[in-house]
DNA sequence: GAGTGGTCTAGACCACTGT
DNA sequence: CAGTGGTCTAGACCACTCC
């Protein structure tokens, strides 16, 4: 076994043995650990980065290396389509008040920042034209969302939506990102353009965060992030809408309910 | 920004634009690369382990780097519940045929490679009394599953599933792993201690595997783990099993199915 | 044994943080 | 400005793969 891994083990049982409590500092890169595991920098920064890529430790330039806290989940329920179906044909005072993000979180509509960027002219994409059953290159709108909470500066998470162009075009604030986030969301939106859906399908999978997910949603070193495609089809079956959401993986814990027929 | 960087983000380009193919080699790191940015070896080791930790870059010691090729999904449905407890009531010699995995993955028994392990003296931590609704500390009993491919050496995924003990002290096979993997699945086993479910809720997060898991599931650099617990209620709302998969996240994707009531 | 990546060293200098 | 992590170099030697 390679010096750098017995040193990461070494301090990675003493982190779990409470040595350093969640927030403490590690003892200095040099002169102290490379003196106290007779090594090197590189070796002893090598240590050190495969704890920060485990989510062990934050390595903060110019601070120190620190025990990483564990950070506040965001859940997100599967009860959120229902419950956002449920509310479309609610009148807009009511639908006003919170959104299915709100829902969630259980936090206050004024509690989060959301940001729309709108694009009216995407080419689908073979897995988007796969998914609605159009050709290549049929006109779709792309949504963009961004939900953040209104202390921190990173968002949480970023959503982008698919529409066939076509059909949206009945609604021209479906158009408009002024009108942004709409009150019932986009089953409301559907609603207005005689849209009723039957049965929403979420597909799950995970990976490293790209460099610019990275960026963009703040993340560090040992981060994940899920991948939640959202497939939304109406009542005969056809998909109304697609949308992809990127969550980051520590901090979002999405939830599936399953109920079973009696014997 | 930093030359090693700049080196990253030009091989990410230059990947991207199908200069090498998912499986070509890479210029050798010394002393194509090296030579080529005209810098050290440890910056252009930083470089591909920046494309590493993205998962574009698979490094292969002794052979070279190479460009990740995608992998073959896994996908699970939320549907394998309702099958699963139709089939219980079955008889021997149909629930015989396959189990839930299979379902799943659309493979005979025989390409699956099953492992059991059983521990039947586990004490009820935080999580699980919590999820229970009994003291810490009550006894459980705990079943460790490893699936594989025949083919492959690594399983593709591990499961742990607690009961508590108490509750299944009137079915013997469930306390002997040499009865695993059992046909008809833990609904089929519940069933025979006379408990039916009826909802069964699923939570999933994703975060970078730990170094254990990484040896267990022969993840690389640039993986991900999904960690899905999954929580069974009998027909009075009690939880009657838990229990928790970690999957490699690159392989696998969790489908889960949310059917509307018509407005 | 040749080719290739992995580990380690010792030292220089840069960049960020807080006093 | 002092303290701390980040980048980079040049070179040595080890470990794995494949012919």
């Amino acid at each position: 076994m390679a010096k750098y891994e017995r040193i990461a083990d070494d301090l990675r049982v003493r982190i779990q043995a409470g040595e350093w409590q969640p927030g403490d500092r590690l003892p200095t890169e040099t002169p102290d650990l490379t003196t106290h595991y007779k090594t090197s920098l590189n070796t002893v920064r090598q240590a050190l980065g495969v704890l920060a890529a485990e989510g062990v430790v934050d390595k903060v330039h110019g601070r120190g290396n620190f025990v990483r806290k564990p950070r506040k989940r965001v859940v997100r329920t599967s009860e959120r389509h229902q419950w956002e179906k449920d509310r479309a044909r609610e009148s807009e005072a009511t639908r006003r008040q919170t959104g299915a993000t709100e829902h969630d979180t259980g936090l206050a509509v004024s509690d989060l920042v959301f940001d729309a960027a709108f694009d009216d002219a995407v080419s689908a994409d073979e897995v988007l034209a796969g998914l609605f059953q159009i050709p290549v290159g049929t006109r779709l709108l792309e949504r963009t969302y961004r939900t953040r909470y209104r202390e921190e500066d990173e968002p949480f998470n970023v959503a982008r939506s698919y529409l066939v162009y076509d059909t949206v075009e009945g609604n021209p604030d479906l158009l408009d990102p002024s009108k942004e986030p709409w009150p019932g969301g986009t089953q409301n939106q559907l609603h207005t353009l005689g849209i009723e859906l039957g049965r929403i399908e979420e597909r799950v999978t995970a990976r490293p965060p790209t460099a610019e997910e990275s960026e963009e949603l703040g993340l560090k070193a040992g981060d994940s992030v899920l991948i939640l495609w959202k497939i939304s089809y109406d009542i005969d079956g056809r998909v109304a809408e697609a949308s992809n959401v990127t969550l980051p993986g520590d901090r979002t814990e999405i939830v599936f309910t399953t109920p079973l027929t009696r014997w």
